[in-house]
DNA sequence: GTGGTCTAGACCACG
DNA sequence: GTGGTCTAGACCACG
Protein backbone atom coordinates (compact mmCIF):
# COMPACT_ATOMS: atom_id res chain seq x y z
CA UNK A 1 0.00 0.00 0.00
CA UNK A 2 0.75 3.71 -0.44
CA UNK A 3 2.13 5.76 2.12
CA UNK A 4 1.95 9.43 1.98
CA UNK A 5 4.29 11.81 3.66
CA UNK A 6 1.59 13.96 5.81
CA UNK A 7 3.62 17.13 5.34
CA UNK A 8 3.04 17.44 1.49
CA UNK A 9 -0.87 17.27 0.22
CA UNK A 10 -1.75 14.12 -0.81
CA UNK A 11 -3.19 15.03 -4.24
CA UNK A 12 0.84 16.12 -5.15
CA UNK A 13 1.67 12.98 -4.34
CA UNK A 14 -0.53 11.08 -6.33
CA UNK A 15 0.03 13.60 -8.99
CA UNK A 16 3.64 13.03 -9.14
CA UNK A 17 3.37 9.42 -8.72
CA UNK A 18 0.87 9.51 -12.03
CA UNK A 19 3.85 11.49 -13.82
CA UNK A 20 6.20 9.22 -12.41
CA UNK A 21 4.31 6.18 -14.02
CA UNK A 22 4.28 7.75 -16.98
CA UNK A 23 8.25 8.43 -17.08
CA UNK A 24 8.91 5.02 -16.06
CA UNK A 25 6.40 3.60 -18.83
CA UNK A 26 4.40 1.87 -16.53
CA UNK A 27 1.23 3.72 -18.20
CA UNK A 28 1.39 5.39 -21.68
CA UNK A 29 0.06 8.15 -23.75
CA UNK A 30 -3.72 7.70 -24.75
CA UNK A 31 -4.38 5.18 -21.40
CA UNK A 32 -6.82 5.52 -19.60
CA UNK A 33 -6.09 6.25 -15.83
CA UNK A 34 -8.32 4.45 -12.88
CA UNK A 35 -11.70 6.42 -12.73
CA UNK A 36 -11.14 8.67 -9.80
CA UNK A 37 -13.69 6.05 -7.26
CA UNK A 38 -11.32 3.19 -8.31
CA UNK A 39 -7.96 5.39 -7.66
CA UNK A 40 -9.68 6.44 -4.73
CA UNK A 41 -10.38 2.77 -2.96
CA UNK A 42 -6.36 1.22 -4.38
CA UNK A 43 -5.28 4.58 -2.35
CA UNK A 44 -7.46 4.81 0.56
CA UNK A 45 -8.09 8.06 -0.08
CA UNK A 46 -11.00 9.76 -0.68
CA UNK A 47 -12.87 10.75 -4.01
CA UNK A 48 -12.35 14.21 -3.93
CA UNK A 49 -8.65 13.84 -3.30
CA UNK A 50 -8.22 12.05 -6.29
CA UNK A 51 -10.32 14.05 -8.09
CA UNK A 52 -7.93 17.44 -7.25
CA UNK A 53 -5.09 15.63 -8.79
CA UNK A 54 -6.48 14.61 -11.73
CA UNK A 55 -7.61 18.43 -12.07
CA UNK A 56 -4.24 19.42 -11.87
CA UNK A 57 -3.04 17.12 -14.23
CA UNK A 58 -5.46 18.37 -16.66
CA UNK A 59 -4.37 21.38 -15.95
CA UNK A 60 -0.47 20.79 -16.62
CA UNK A 61 -1.78 18.95 -20.06
CA UNK A 62 -0.59 15.83 -18.48
CA UNK A 63 -4.00 14.28 -19.03
CA UNK A 64 -7.22 15.16 -20.80
CA UNK A 65 -10.91 14.69 -18.95
CA UNK A 66 -13.69 13.52 -20.99
CA UNK A 67 -16.91 13.51 -18.73
CA UNK A 68 -18.78 10.53 -18.45
CA UNK A 69 -15.75 8.84 -20.03
CA UNK A 70 -13.17 9.28 -17.82
CA UNK A 71 -9.35 10.64 -17.80
CA UNK A 72 -6.73 9.74 -20.31
CA UNK A 73 -3.02 10.48 -20.42
CA UNK A 74 -2.11 12.87 -22.97
CA UNK A 75 -0.71 11.76 -26.50
CA UNK A 76 0.68 15.38 -27.21
CA UNK A 77 3.99 15.31 -28.65
CA UNK A 78 7.21 15.26 -26.35
CA UNK A 79 5.33 14.90 -22.85
CA UNK A 80 7.11 12.02 -21.75
CA UNK A 81 10.57 13.47 -22.28
CA UNK A 82 8.94 16.85 -20.66
CA UNK A 83 8.25 15.36 -17.97
CA UNK A 84 11.28 13.15 -17.20
CA UNK A 85 13.36 16.47 -17.68
CA UNK A 86 11.36 18.20 -15.69
CA UNK A 87 11.68 15.83 -12.92
CA UNK A 88 15.01 14.49 -13.39
CA UNK A 89 16.19 17.72 -13.01
CA UNK A 90 14.28 18.70 -9.80
CA UNK A 91 15.46 15.59 -7.99
CA UNK A 92 19.14 16.36 -9.36
CA UNK A 93 19.03 20.03 -8.04
CA UNK A 94 17.61 19.25 -4.71
CA UNK A 95 20.50 16.77 -4.55
CA UNK A 96 23.40 19.06 -5.65
CA UNK A 97 21.84 22.38 -3.92
CA UNK A 98 20.60 20.39 -0.78
CA UNK A 99 24.21 19.13 0.12
CA UNK A 100 26.06 21.95 -1.63
CA UNK A 101 24.20 24.22 1.80
CA UNK A 102 25.49 21.46 3.83
CA UNK A 103 29.14 22.27 2.82
CA UNK A 104 29.62 19.14 0.96
CA UNK A 105 32.18 19.53 -2.36
CA UNK A 106 31.57 18.06 -5.28
CA UNK A 107 33.84 15.32 -4.59
CA UNK A 108 32.26 14.36 -2.16
CA UNK A 109 28.68 15.02 -2.94
CA UNK A 110 29.36 12.24 -6.12
CA UNK A 111 30.93 9.94 -4.45
CA UNK A 112 28.28 9.60 -1.56
CA UNK A 113 26.02 8.89 -4.47
CA UNK A 114 28.67 6.71 -5.68
CA UNK A 115 28.40 4.68 -2.11
CA UNK A 116 24.54 4.65 -2.30
CA UNK A 117 24.17 3.43 -5.53
CA UNK A 118 26.15 0.46 -5.08
CA UNK A 119 25.36 -0.41 -1.62
CA UNK A 120 21.47 -0.66 -2.05
CA UNK A 121 22.42 -2.78 0.85
CA UNK A 122 23.62 -0.23 3.38
CA UNK A 123 20.87 1.61 3.74
CA UNK B 1 14.80 36.93 0.98
CA UNK B 2 13.45 33.43 2.16
CA UNK B 3 11.58 31.99 -0.36
CA UNK B 4 9.53 29.29 1.08
CA UNK B 5 7.55 26.59 -0.69
CA UNK B 6 3.59 26.87 -0.22
CA UNK B 7 3.21 22.96 -0.17
CA UNK B 8 5.71 21.95 3.17
CA UNK B 9 4.47 23.88 6.36
CA UNK B 10 6.62 26.79 6.71
CA UNK B 11 7.61 25.73 9.89
CA UNK B 12 9.81 22.50 8.75
CA UNK B 13 11.30 24.54 6.76
CA UNK B 14 12.55 26.84 8.67
CA UNK B 15 13.98 23.95 11.29
CA UNK B 16 15.41 22.93 8.26
CA UNK B 17 17.20 25.68 7.74
CA UNK B 18 18.72 26.00 11.12
CA UNK B 19 19.78 22.73 10.50
CA UNK B 20 21.44 22.96 7.06
CA UNK B 21 23.24 26.48 9.21
CA UNK B 22 24.28 24.22 11.91
CA UNK B 23 26.03 21.81 9.83
CA UNK B 24 27.48 24.40 7.39
CA UNK B 25 29.03 26.12 10.19
CA UNK B 26 27.11 29.41 9.82
CA UNK B 27 25.69 28.37 13.35
CA UNK B 28 27.77 26.61 15.60
CA UNK B 29 26.99 24.46 19.40
CA UNK B 30 26.68 27.07 21.77
CA UNK B 31 25.24 30.00 19.73
CA UNK B 32 22.01 31.21 20.77
CA UNK B 33 19.40 31.30 17.97
CA UNK B 34 17.79 34.91 17.32
CA UNK B 35 14.65 35.45 19.14
CA UNK B 36 11.51 34.52 18.24
CA UNK B 37 10.39 37.94 16.89
CA UNK B 38 13.68 38.58 15.39
CA UNK B 39 13.69 35.65 13.49
CA UNK B 40 9.59 36.10 12.57
CA UNK B 41 11.15 39.83 11.22
CA UNK B 42 13.56 38.63 9.54
CA UNK B 43 11.77 35.73 7.98
CA UNK B 44 8.75 37.66 7.64
CA UNK B 45 6.91 34.80 8.99
CA UNK B 46 4.50 35.11 12.11
CA UNK B 47 6.27 34.55 15.60
CA UNK B 48 4.32 31.57 16.36
CA UNK B 49 5.36 29.94 13.18
CA UNK B 50 9.08 30.63 13.97
CA UNK B 51 8.26 29.56 18.05
CA UNK B 52 6.53 26.10 16.39
CA UNK B 53 9.94 25.60 14.49
CA UNK B 54 12.10 26.12 17.93
CA UNK B 55 9.83 23.65 19.57
CA UNK B 56 10.23 21.31 17.31
CA UNK B 57 14.32 21.92 17.34
CA UNK B 58 14.14 21.48 21.16
CA UNK B 59 11.89 17.99 20.82
CA UNK B 60 14.81 16.50 18.81
CA UNK B 61 17.42 17.89 20.40
CA UNK B 62 19.02 19.93 18.36
CA UNK B 63 18.33 23.32 20.74
CA UNK B 64 17.40 23.99 24.35
CA UNK B 65 15.23 26.71 24.57
CA UNK B 66 16.18 28.75 28.57
CA UNK B 67 13.01 31.22 29.25
CA UNK B 68 13.89 34.36 29.64
CA UNK B 69 17.41 33.66 27.56
CA UNK B 70 16.31 32.35 24.43
CA UNK B 71 17.20 29.35 22.79
CA UNK B 72 20.86 27.60 22.17
CA UNK B 73 21.99 25.68 19.79
CA UNK B 74 22.77 22.26 21.93
CA UNK B 75 26.39 21.53 22.65
CA UNK B 76 25.71 17.64 22.95
CA UNK B 77 28.69 15.38 21.32
CA UNK B 78 28.31 13.89 17.88
CA UNK B 79 25.72 16.52 16.81
CA UNK B 80 26.94 17.96 13.61
CA UNK B 81 28.13 14.40 12.32
CA UNK B 82 24.69 13.26 13.33
CA UNK B 83 22.56 15.87 11.59
CA UNK B 84 24.73 15.92 8.57
CA UNK B 85 25.03 12.15 8.09
CA UNK B 86 21.08 12.56 8.53
CA UNK B 87 20.47 14.96 6.03
CA UNK B 88 22.91 13.93 3.35
CA UNK B 89 21.52 10.88 3.48
CA UNK B 90 17.77 12.08 2.99
CA UNK B 91 19.06 14.18 0.28
CA UNK B 92 21.08 11.27 -1.28
CA UNK B 93 18.56 8.53 -1.36
CA UNK B 94 15.33 11.08 -2.33
CA UNK B 95 17.75 11.39 -6.03
CA UNK B 96 18.73 7.73 -6.31
CA UNK B 97 15.21 6.47 -5.26
CA UNK B 98 13.88 9.60 -7.42
CA UNK B 99 15.58 8.47 -10.29
CA UNK B 100 15.60 4.75 -9.99
CA UNK B 101 11.27 5.43 -10.42
CA UNK B 102 11.70 6.65 -13.24
CA UNK B 103 13.54 4.64 -14.76
CA UNK B 104 17.07 6.14 -14.94
CA UNK B 105 20.06 3.07 -14.40
CA UNK B 106 22.84 3.85 -12.40
CA UNK B 107 25.17 5.09 -14.73
CA UNK B 108 22.81 7.89 -15.89
CA UNK B 109 21.93 8.85 -12.20
CA UNK B 110 25.64 9.26 -11.54
CA UNK B 111 26.09 11.18 -15.22
CA UNK B 112 23.35 13.59 -15.40
CA UNK B 113 24.76 14.83 -11.80
CA UNK B 114 28.34 15.22 -12.91
CA UNK B 115 26.67 17.26 -15.65
CA UNK B 116 24.60 19.19 -13.17
CA UNK B 117 27.70 20.15 -11.38
CA UNK B 118 30.34 20.79 -13.43
CA UNK B 119 27.37 22.94 -15.23
CA UNK B 120 26.62 25.18 -11.66
CA UNK B 121 26.73 28.06 -14.30
CA UNK B 122 24.05 27.16 -16.36
CA UNK B 123 20.68 26.85 -14.62
CA UNK C 1 -19.05 21.71 -35.62
CA UNK C 2 -21.00 22.96 -32.02
CA UNK C 3 -19.24 23.86 -29.81
CA UNK C 4 -20.71 23.33 -26.17
CA UNK C 5 -20.19 25.56 -22.78
CA UNK C 6 -19.11 22.93 -20.47
CA UNK C 7 -20.56 24.86 -17.96
CA UNK C 8 -23.98 24.71 -19.04
CA UNK C 9 -26.38 21.47 -19.44
CA UNK C 10 -25.85 20.39 -22.87
CA UNK C 11 -29.53 19.18 -23.19
CA UNK C 12 -30.22 23.08 -22.53
CA UNK C 13 -28.09 24.24 -25.37
CA UNK C 14 -29.34 21.73 -27.74
CA UNK C 15 -32.81 23.19 -26.59
CA UNK C 16 -31.99 26.96 -27.26
CA UNK C 17 -30.20 26.12 -30.54
CA UNK C 18 -33.29 23.91 -31.73
CA UNK C 19 -35.32 27.03 -30.75
CA UNK C 20 -33.50 29.65 -32.45
CA UNK C 21 -33.05 27.34 -35.71
CA UNK C 22 -37.24 27.97 -35.32
CA UNK C 23 -37.50 31.25 -34.94
CA UNK C 24 -34.47 32.02 -37.77
CA UNK C 25 -36.98 30.19 -39.90
CA UNK C 26 -34.34 27.23 -40.83
CA UNK C 27 -36.97 24.86 -39.06
CA UNK C 28 -40.74 25.43 -39.76
CA UNK C 29 -44.10 24.37 -37.85
CA UNK C 30 -44.80 20.69 -38.81
CA UNK C 31 -40.85 19.90 -39.60
CA UNK C 32 -39.91 16.51 -38.30
CA UNK C 33 -36.92 16.80 -36.03
CA UNK C 34 -33.43 14.41 -36.67
CA UNK C 35 -34.44 11.60 -35.24
CA UNK C 36 -32.44 11.15 -31.71
CA UNK C 37 -29.68 9.28 -33.03
CA UNK C 38 -29.04 11.19 -35.91
CA UNK C 39 -28.89 14.44 -34.11
CA UNK C 40 -26.64 12.52 -31.63
CA UNK C 41 -24.44 11.89 -34.27
CA UNK C 42 -24.55 15.12 -36.06
CA UNK C 43 -23.90 16.85 -32.65
CA UNK C 44 -21.12 14.24 -31.29
CA UNK C 45 -23.11 13.99 -28.17
CA UNK C 46 -24.65 11.29 -26.37
CA UNK C 47 -28.33 9.81 -27.71
CA UNK C 48 -29.44 10.35 -23.84
CA UNK C 49 -28.86 13.87 -24.04
CA UNK C 50 -30.56 14.49 -27.33
CA UNK C 51 -33.44 12.81 -26.05
CA UNK C 52 -33.77 15.04 -22.58
CA UNK C 53 -33.20 17.84 -25.15
CA UNK C 54 -36.17 16.35 -27.26
CA UNK C 55 -38.56 15.89 -23.78
CA UNK C 56 -37.53 19.59 -22.94
CA UNK C 57 -39.27 20.99 -25.87
CA UNK C 58 -41.84 18.64 -25.72
CA UNK C 59 -43.10 19.92 -22.26
CA UNK C 60 -42.47 23.54 -23.12
CA UNK C 61 -44.84 22.89 -25.98
CA UNK C 62 -42.22 23.31 -28.80
CA UNK C 63 -42.49 20.03 -30.22
CA UNK C 64 -44.79 16.95 -30.19
CA UNK C 65 -43.17 13.52 -29.98
CA UNK C 66 -45.00 10.65 -31.68
CA UNK C 67 -43.72 7.08 -30.94
CA UNK C 68 -42.05 5.45 -33.82
CA UNK C 69 -42.39 8.31 -35.90
CA UNK C 70 -40.21 10.68 -34.09
CA UNK C 71 -40.30 14.20 -33.06
CA UNK C 72 -42.57 17.53 -35.38
CA UNK C 73 -42.15 20.94 -34.59
CA UNK C 74 -45.26 22.08 -32.80
CA UNK C 75 -47.92 23.73 -35.45
CA UNK C 76 -50.24 25.81 -32.58
CA UNK C 77 -50.67 28.91 -33.46
CA UNK C 78 -48.67 31.92 -32.36
CA UNK C 79 -45.65 29.73 -31.94
CA UNK C 80 -43.00 31.56 -33.64
CA UNK C 81 -43.94 34.78 -32.49
CA UNK C 82 -43.91 33.68 -28.48
CA UNK C 83 -40.20 31.98 -28.92
CA UNK C 84 -39.42 34.95 -30.80
CA UNK C 85 -40.02 37.22 -28.00
CA UNK C 86 -39.20 35.26 -25.57
CA UNK C 87 -35.92 34.52 -26.48
CA UNK C 88 -35.21 37.97 -27.78
CA UNK C 89 -36.25 39.27 -24.66
CA UNK C 90 -33.66 37.48 -22.22
CA UNK C 91 -31.22 38.45 -24.76
CA UNK C 92 -32.07 42.20 -24.15
CA UNK C 93 -32.55 41.96 -20.22
CA UNK C 94 -29.20 40.03 -19.94
CA UNK C 95 -27.80 43.00 -21.88
CA UNK C 96 -28.71 45.73 -20.85
CA UNK C 97 -29.09 44.76 -16.70
CA UNK C 98 -25.63 43.23 -17.23
CA UNK C 99 -24.64 46.50 -18.31
CA UNK C 100 -26.23 48.47 -15.58
CA UNK C 101 -24.54 46.43 -13.00
CA UNK C 102 -21.33 46.87 -14.22
CA UNK C 103 -22.18 51.13 -14.16
CA UNK C 104 -22.43 51.91 -17.59
CA UNK C 105 -24.95 54.53 -18.30
CA UNK C 106 -27.91 53.98 -20.85
CA UNK C 107 -25.88 55.99 -24.19
CA UNK C 108 -23.17 53.85 -23.10
CA UNK C 109 -25.21 50.52 -23.48
CA UNK C 110 -25.87 52.00 -26.64
CA UNK C 111 -23.31 53.32 -28.19
CA UNK C 112 -21.66 49.83 -27.48
CA UNK C 113 -24.02 47.95 -29.17
CA UNK C 114 -23.52 50.26 -31.95
CA UNK C 115 -20.10 49.90 -32.11
CA UNK C 116 -20.63 45.94 -32.04
CA UNK C 117 -22.81 45.52 -34.52
CA UNK C 118 -21.41 47.73 -37.16
CA UNK C 119 -17.92 46.24 -36.81
CA UNK C 120 -18.59 42.73 -36.34
CA UNK C 121 -15.71 42.18 -38.78
CA UNK C 122 -13.39 43.67 -36.22
CA UNK C 123 -13.70 40.65 -33.35
CA UNK D 1 -30.93 37.75 -0.95
CA UNK D 2 -28.98 36.08 -4.14
CA UNK D 3 -30.40 34.31 -6.20
CA UNK D 4 -28.59 31.14 -7.83
CA UNK D 5 -28.88 29.99 -11.49
CA UNK D 6 -29.16 26.01 -11.15
CA UNK D 7 -28.09 26.02 -14.45
CA UNK D 8 -25.12 27.74 -13.94
CA UNK D 9 -21.85 26.37 -11.19
CA UNK D 10 -22.98 28.55 -8.31
CA UNK D 11 -19.15 29.09 -8.06
CA UNK D 12 -18.62 30.92 -11.21
CA UNK D 13 -21.86 32.78 -10.53
CA UNK D 14 -20.27 34.28 -7.34
CA UNK D 15 -16.86 34.68 -9.33
CA UNK D 16 -19.02 36.92 -11.61
CA UNK D 17 -20.43 38.76 -9.05
CA UNK D 18 -17.34 39.75 -7.54
CA UNK D 19 -16.10 40.77 -11.06
CA UNK D 20 -18.83 43.04 -11.37
CA UNK D 21 -18.62 44.56 -8.04
CA UNK D 22 -15.05 46.01 -9.01
CA UNK D 23 -16.08 46.95 -12.08
CA UNK D 24 -18.93 48.79 -10.77
CA UNK D 25 -16.61 50.55 -7.88
CA UNK D 26 -18.49 48.54 -5.18
CA UNK D 27 -15.44 46.54 -4.43
CA UNK D 28 -11.67 48.54 -4.78
CA UNK D 29 -8.62 47.11 -5.62
CA UNK D 30 -7.14 46.36 -1.88
CA UNK D 31 -9.49 45.69 -0.52
CA UNK D 32 -10.28 42.37 1.27
CA UNK D 33 -13.04 40.11 0.36
CA UNK D 34 -14.97 38.85 3.40
CA UNK D 35 -13.35 35.84 4.39
CA UNK D 36 -14.61 32.56 3.09
CA UNK D 37 -17.06 31.79 6.19
CA UNK D 38 -18.40 35.25 6.19
CA UNK D 39 -19.30 34.98 2.55
CA UNK D 40 -20.48 31.35 2.75
CA UNK D 41 -22.98 32.45 5.26
CA UNK D 42 -23.71 35.90 3.80
CA UNK D 43 -24.43 33.89 0.51
CA UNK D 44 -25.92 30.58 2.01
CA UNK D 45 -24.04 28.89 0.33
CA UNK D 46 -21.13 26.29 1.67
CA UNK D 47 -17.71 27.18 2.87
CA UNK D 48 -15.87 24.96 0.38
CA UNK D 49 -18.16 26.81 -3.06
CA UNK D 50 -16.67 30.13 -1.91
CA UNK D 51 -13.39 28.75 -1.47
CA UNK D 52 -13.48 27.33 -5.31
CA UNK D 53 -15.00 30.90 -6.23
CA UNK D 54 -11.91 32.58 -4.17
CA UNK D 55 -9.52 30.43 -6.00
CA UNK D 56 -10.89 30.63 -9.24
CA UNK D 57 -10.46 34.44 -8.52
CA UNK D 58 -7.08 34.20 -7.44
CA UNK D 59 -6.01 31.71 -10.63
CA UNK D 60 -7.41 34.94 -12.86
CA UNK D 61 -5.53 36.90 -11.06
CA UNK D 62 -8.38 39.05 -9.96
CA UNK D 63 -7.42 38.44 -6.39
CA UNK D 64 -4.64 37.61 -3.91
CA UNK D 65 -5.03 34.86 -1.37
CA UNK D 66 -2.87 35.09 2.01
CA UNK D 67 -2.78 32.24 4.23
CA UNK D 68 -4.35 33.47 7.98
CA UNK D 69 -5.33 36.80 6.23
CA UNK D 70 -7.39 36.65 3.72
CA UNK D 71 -8.16 37.86 -0.03
CA UNK D 72 -7.60 41.15 -1.71
CA UNK D 73 -8.70 42.42 -4.64
CA UNK D 74 -5.28 42.86 -6.81
CA UNK D 75 -3.44 46.23 -7.29
CA UNK D 76 -2.29 45.69 -10.34
CA UNK D 77 -2.45 48.01 -13.03
CA UNK D 78 -6.00 47.87 -15.58
CA UNK D 79 -7.31 45.30 -13.65
CA UNK D 80 -10.70 47.00 -13.43
CA UNK D 81 -10.41 48.33 -17.22
CA UNK D 82 -9.22 44.82 -18.48
CA UNK D 83 -12.53 43.39 -16.10
CA UNK D 84 -14.85 45.90 -17.68
CA UNK D 85 -14.09 45.49 -21.21
CA UNK D 86 -13.73 41.57 -21.40
CA UNK D 87 -16.98 41.47 -19.02
CA UNK D 88 -18.80 44.29 -21.52
CA UNK D 89 -17.33 42.44 -24.68
CA UNK D 90 -19.13 39.35 -23.70
CA UNK D 91 -22.50 41.03 -22.80
CA UNK D 92 -22.64 42.86 -25.93
CA UNK D 93 -20.90 39.79 -28.51
CA UNK D 94 -24.10 37.43 -26.65
CA UNK D 95 -26.56 40.00 -27.46
CA UNK D 96 -25.39 40.97 -30.95
CA UNK D 97 -24.77 37.59 -32.03
CA UNK D 98 -28.06 36.05 -29.95
CA UNK D 99 -30.51 38.08 -31.58
CA UNK D 100 -28.53 37.93 -35.12
CA UNK D 101 -29.38 34.05 -34.86
CA UNK D 102 -32.64 34.35 -34.44
CA UNK D 103 -32.67 36.36 -37.62
CA UNK D 104 -33.23 40.16 -36.47
CA UNK D 105 -31.70 42.91 -38.42
CA UNK D 106 -29.19 45.38 -36.89
CA UNK D 107 -31.85 47.93 -36.59
CA UNK D 108 -34.28 45.86 -34.58
CA UNK D 109 -31.52 44.61 -32.42
CA UNK D 110 -30.86 48.44 -31.93
CA UNK D 111 -34.21 49.52 -31.27
CA UNK D 112 -35.19 46.84 -28.82
CA UNK D 113 -32.43 47.87 -26.79
CA UNK D 114 -33.47 51.58 -27.35
CA UNK D 115 -37.34 50.28 -26.22
CA UNK D 116 -35.74 48.47 -23.01
CA UNK D 117 -33.46 50.59 -21.81
CA UNK D 118 -36.52 53.67 -21.62
CA UNK D 119 -39.31 51.31 -20.65
CA UNK D 120 -37.65 49.48 -17.33
CA UNK D 121 -41.57 49.90 -16.65
CA UNK D 122 -42.56 47.53 -19.91
CA UNK D 123 -41.19 44.70 -18.15
C1' DG E 1 -9.89 33.77 13.31
C1' DT E 2 -8.35 32.57 8.42
C1' DG E 3 -7.40 29.82 4.53
C1' DG E 4 -5.86 24.83 2.98
C1' DT E 5 -6.74 20.12 2.86
C1' DC E 6 -9.29 16.25 3.47
C1' DT E 7 -13.17 13.09 4.43
C1' DA E 8 -17.90 11.47 3.64
C1' DG E 9 -21.42 11.41 0.88
C1' DA E 10 -25.34 13.45 -2.01
C1' DC E 11 -27.20 14.61 -6.56
C1' DC E 12 -26.80 15.57 -11.36
C1' DA E 13 -25.39 15.57 -16.44
C1' DC E 14 -23.58 12.60 -19.44
C1' DG E 15 -21.90 8.03 -21.78
C1' DG F 1 -20.84 3.81 -14.44
C1' DT F 2 -18.20 8.35 -14.80
C1' DG F 3 -16.85 12.90 -13.75
C1' DG F 4 -18.68 17.67 -11.82
C1' DT F 5 -20.61 20.18 -8.21
C1' DC F 6 -22.05 20.86 -3.83
C1' DT F 7 -22.92 20.25 1.16
C1' DA F 8 -21.35 19.37 5.88
C1' DG F 9 -17.90 19.36 8.72
C1' DA F 10 -13.14 18.00 10.61
C1' DC F 11 -8.32 19.21 11.45
C1' DC F 12 -4.22 21.81 10.63
C1' DA F 13 -0.77 25.66 9.62
C1' DC F 14 -0.58 30.22 10.09
C1' DG F 15 -1.67 35.26 11.65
Amino acid sequence: MYEFDPNIPIYLQIVNGIKREIVSGARQPGDRLPSVREQAESLAVNPNTVQRAYQELEREGVCDTRRGTGSYISERDGLITALRDEMARALRRAYAEGMRALGFTDEEILSALRAELDGGRAT
